[in-house]
DNA sequence: CAATCGTCCTGCGGGC
DNA sequence: TGCCCGCAGGACGATT
């Protein structure tokens, strides 16, 4: 599943390839990530937007198979391939990026800890793993890191944002830039159909601590993984190092 | 308004 | 062996 390491790797390299080029006429000025999305800006500010979900693939000079659903083509004869097996993902043009990207809550890896504070006391009776993926209010992070994150912080995935104290926002905070950070260095997460504009897996899920680690030991304390639904999500969690009080 | 729940879709794994 | 059922999940819309 996409989220914003994974996305941030195929930006960087999209961004490397693909910038100058020129797609229906109008030349690439830049290519950015904002939360999950990526986001192709062209010269006439416009700009090609893609969230791919759950399956999607975007993949530089691919070769077409059956899970393409779009192919771009730039004018130089290099070309886009976009594959979703799901069909969960989308793609489209828009005069102007800014409305949908407003939608977004600030950067995962940008915002500072008082805004994050104040995130948090705005929705006291928010769970924290539900409200981590929450995008209007912190934008990039998704199932896989919220466990991840939280594990690392020692926080309950059940925890009500009104009873963590400071020490425990700023565990949370910290991890957040932490993991994500490492996740990027590894060049993400490959479960399911994840891979990186060139075809290639990213490496991270051999530094997953918890998540999809159902009924193994804890790396920590050697407590059994458990798994849990929050939301409707497989939530993932030591119940000893994350205990709920 | 905030929080929760159903929905979209398809590949895959378990069970018989 | 092959079929069927249920599960997985991001984010939107409906509901309470």
């Amino acid at each position: 599943m996409p989220e914003l390491p994974e996305v941030e790797t195929i930006k960087r390299q999209l961004a490397r390839k693909i910038i100058g080029k020129k797609l229906n006429k109008q030349k690439i000025t830049n290519v950015r990530r904002r939360g999950k999305l990526l986001i192709v800006d062209f010269n006439n500010n416009s700009s090609l937007i893609f969230h791919l979900k759950l399956t999607g693939q975007l993949l530089f000079d691919g070769k077409p198979s059956s899970l393409t659903r779009k192919v771009f083509y730039f004018e130089d004869g290099s070309l886009l391939v976009f594959n979703d097996a799901r069909k969960f993902g989308w793609w489209k043009i828009v005069k102007n990026s800014r409305a949908i990207e407003k939608q977004f809550g600030p950067e995962a890896l940008a915002v500072k800890l008082p805004a994050f504070r104040n995130i948090l006391s705005r929705r006291p009776n928010a769970k924290i793993k539900p409200l981590l993926m929450d995008q209007k209010f912190i934008a990039g992070i998704g199932n896989i890191y919220s466990c991840e994150i939280l594990y690392a912080a020692k926080i309950h995935p059940l925890r009500l944002t009104r009873t963590l104290n400071d020490k425990e926002t700023k565990q949370i905070f910290q991890n957040i830039k932490k993991i994500l950070k490492a996740a990027i260095e590894h060049q993400g997460s490959s479960v399911e159909y994840y891979i990186d504009a060139c075809g290639k897996k990213g490496n991270f899920v051999k530094h997953h601590q918890v998540y999809q680690k159902e009924g193994q030991r804890c790396r920590r304390c050697g407590t059994i993984i458990k798994r849990i639904k929050v939301g409707s999500r497989s939530t993932y969690f030591c119940p000893h190092c994350q205990s709920i009080c």
